[in-house]
This record gives C-alpha cells, structure tokens and sequence, in this order.
DNA sequence: CATTTCCGAAACTGATCAGTACCGCATATA
DNA sequence: TATATGCGGTACTGATCAGTTTCGGAAATG
C-alpha cells in the first residue's frame, strides 16, 4: 500500500540502507495527527515530531504532503475486517452483534475522526476521496450485505429488502453521530441501530423490546433474540 | 441572527449611513464559498469578491473570519422549514412524501455541501458546531420526529417504535451519501430511504413494493400508498 | 453645498507552513 | 577501517492569507 507513491528509493550498493521501519510509524503518525486536527491543521513537523522522525525523512518517502495523506488513507484499509473470519450465528442480529467488539468500535472511531479530517477536501480530490471510501465505507458496508443475503437465503428475511440501502443504514448513522451531533459511537448506540432500525426494517425484532401493541407476534424458530413480524 | 457577532455600529449622526444591505450579501456569499471551498480553502478576499465588496466592508461588520462563518451558518437557519405549514395527510408515508419538494432537496444538497466544509473544524469548535447542528441537523429531525410522533397518535404505528433514533435516519442517509459516497441525494433516493428504510422499520410497507413472502398483509385504513404489516 | 462618514480598492504586516538545503552523527558495507 | 549513505535536526525560502491601514470617491445629512 505505501509502496505506490513512494519516492523513488534505488537501493545503494555501499553505505546505509534506508530503515524500512520508519515508514509504517510515520504513516501511523500521519493518521493520529489527521483525526486530531484534519487535513489541513496537520503540518509535516507536527507529524515527524509524533514519529519521532525529520521533515527532510518525511519528505524523501513521500512527494507531498498530499501523497503521504492519501498512503496513510489507503494503509487503513488493510488494517480491517478479516473477511475470511465473519461471525455465522445462524441469525442476522447474532451477526451483527458479533460484530461489536470493543476494538471494533474503537478501530470505526478512529476511522471516521480521520474521515472528518478529510470530507472537505474529499469533494475536490477524488484520489483521496477514493482511498478514503476504499478504506472505510468499503468493507463495514459488505460485510452488512453479506450479512443481509444471507439471511435472506436462510429464509429469515424476505427477500425483498432493500440490501445494497440497508447495508449503508449503520454506517451512515455512526457517521452522522459523530461528525454531526459530535456524540461517541458506543456499544449501546450501536445495538439501537441494529435493534431500532435494521432489523424492524428486514420485518424482525429485537431482543429485549416489548412485543407490537396490536400485532400477532408469532414465535419464529426462536433462536436466541429475535422474533419475526407478519 | 447577524446582529449577535456584529461589530459595535454606532450611528453617526451626520454623513453616509451603514449600508445594511450589504451584511445578507456577505453573508450569502460567504455560504457560497464555504460550499465550494470549505472553512480553510475559503479567505476573506473570496467573500469580499463574491459579495463586490472590500476587504474592509467585511471587517467593518465580524471581527474575524471565524465569527462571519458562525453567523453565515446561523442564517441558513431561518431560511428552512416552517414548522405553521408543515404536511398533515393522514398517513406517515404521506407526510414525509410531501416534505419532498424540489426546493427542499436543493436546500439540503446545499446545506450539507456547507456543512462538508465544517464537519473538521466542528470537532474543535463547540460554538460553531453548535450553530451548524441548529441550522442543519435540527430542523429536519423535528419534522420527523413530528410525523412519527402522529403516526403513534393516529395508530398508523406500533407506539414502541424508537422515534429518536428513526428521525435521524434520513439526515444520517443524505450526510453518507454526500460527505462519504459523494453521490447525489435526489427524489429517487429520498423515496428510498422513506419505503426501504423508514417506513419498514416502522412495519409499514412502501408504495411500489411486492407484498413479503410469507407475511399475511392485512390491508388497513387503506389510504394511498401504505399496508400495514402485522 | 459643506460636512461627515461609509464604501471599494489596494498596499502592507506578520505569521504560518510546504518544501528544500545542509549539517554532523550513526551505521552498514567492502 | 575507509567510504558511502540515511538519519534527526535546524535553518532557510517563497507563497499564502488573516487582519490592518490608507486613500479617493460617493452618498446622506443639515
């Protein structure tokens, strides 16, 4: 990932090598800077000083400012879900909840911090603004629609659900939470989305809501937390 | 709204007056270049030209740039909905419907291009965080949360559904989709949202939507554009 | 019509910061 | 151990921009 727009760097024949360790703390040290003071509060000193690092040693990795950002973007990515180790509980509130681990929810802080460091400039550099979705919007929004499909393949929900919208739905409203009303995004909050929105839109309930006013609630396979409406 | 962070104005008793109809052109022209640009692409002199005014105009009325945006923002306030004619057509689908109108998408496109070029700074800002959120968020949760509200009243839907949470899912759909897809939030989508998201969580069903697999759907009071699923 | 004050324009000041150049030391090769 | 090179640190350059000052002209008052 870093490699791409890295200066040049032939390797010499004599003399010191280039220490490739610095590279991945100077990006680590990008990113902090980006998610405390965005894009454009963020100077190179500030970030060589956090990796304990020279500006000219920032500078003869990475061209610019602008590129060593977009690295550090991009270096986000990998850093994520491991798509071959998805929860499978058998129900789509078992999968969703499943997916709320306390680095989870830290790791997602985290990202979008840098994500409101980066929005304004995101409309005029597509480059960046590619990264950035690559990196964050990507790979929460699959794995939601994994977990949709599959339950509409279960049988759980009707096959009718708007999938590609739903799987947005807790992106978007941690998103909102955190660059609108500046409110953390925490384990309780993400269950009320999980139980308030997505599943009450796929036709199911949560786990510990009282049943509808006046629908006939019928038991469904009863797996543990959830109840189907219709 | 511009009064609050207005520099002094006495009023001289002799000569040229100040030209009060210059403060909503710098204010609107402010808006405009925060839309384009955001809050640190955007200097003073892009204000002033906008607007055809000086450079001093504009220091002759906010003591610094920081203050105009607060009250720019400010301003986008009063220039929303009014809550004296807000939509009453017996159904919740009805009313969201209504809100739709091609001024009211164009109006939040544009607010939410403003508030792209904050969302960095808000973080760091808590007055002008403030001042966005009452501008932009806050208005358009009310109506919701005002529909919703009516929709429990009237019996349309179950009176456990979390109205908090579900007021804020179209804003949070519009700011993902302008801030991190950097797509468009048109009619199409809106309506999405409304019978993808919305109203199914509310165990409503959209307009055009095939009835679910298994469900039994009761048609009820029968209005346009509903069934109630349950 | 004289006076006062505001206006737009433009020049100026000081601070900040991206990016460069250079230094003396550390370190790996031959 | 001699040599070549990367390292952290610091000083520099040039551009940009917030905020100030100044100026000639235009308008409103009396």
């Amino acid at each position: 990932m870093a490699a791409m727009t890295l200066v040049d760097a032939t390797t010499p024949k004599l003399g010191r090598k280039r220490d490739l360790t610095r590279d991945p703390e100077i990006l680590d040290a990008t990113l902090e800077v980006l998610a405390e003071t965005g894009y454009d509060g963020m100077t190179i000193d500030m970030v060589a000083a956090r990796a304990k690092a020279g500006k000219a040693t920032v500078y003869r990795r990475w061209a610019s400012k602008g590129e060593l950002v977009i690295d550090a973007v991009a270096c986000m990515k990998s850093a994520d879900i491991d798509f071959n180790k998805l929860p499978d509980t058998g129900t789509l509130r078992g999968d969703l909840v499943a997916m709320i681990k306390p680095h989870s929810i830290e790791d997602g802080a985290k990202k979008l911090k840098v994500m409101a460091g980066l929005v304004s400039l995101m409309t005029r550099q597509p480059e960046l603004a590619d990264a950035a979705r690559a990196a964050i919007v990507g790979p929460r929004v699959k794995v939601n629609s994994i977990f949709l499909r599959r339950a509409i393949e279960r049988g759980e929900i009707p096959a009718d659900v708007d999938v590609e919208l739903l799987s947005h739905v807790g992106g978007a409203m941690a998103t909102h939470r955190t660059l609108m009303l500046g409110l953390p995004v925490d384990r309780e909050f993400v269950l009320s989305i999980i139980d308030g929105v997505i599943l009450p839109a796929c036709g199911l309930r949560g786990a510990a809501t009282a049943p509808p006013t006046k629908a006939t609630t019928t038991e469904r396979p009863s797996g543990p937390g959830y109840t189907r409406r219709g």
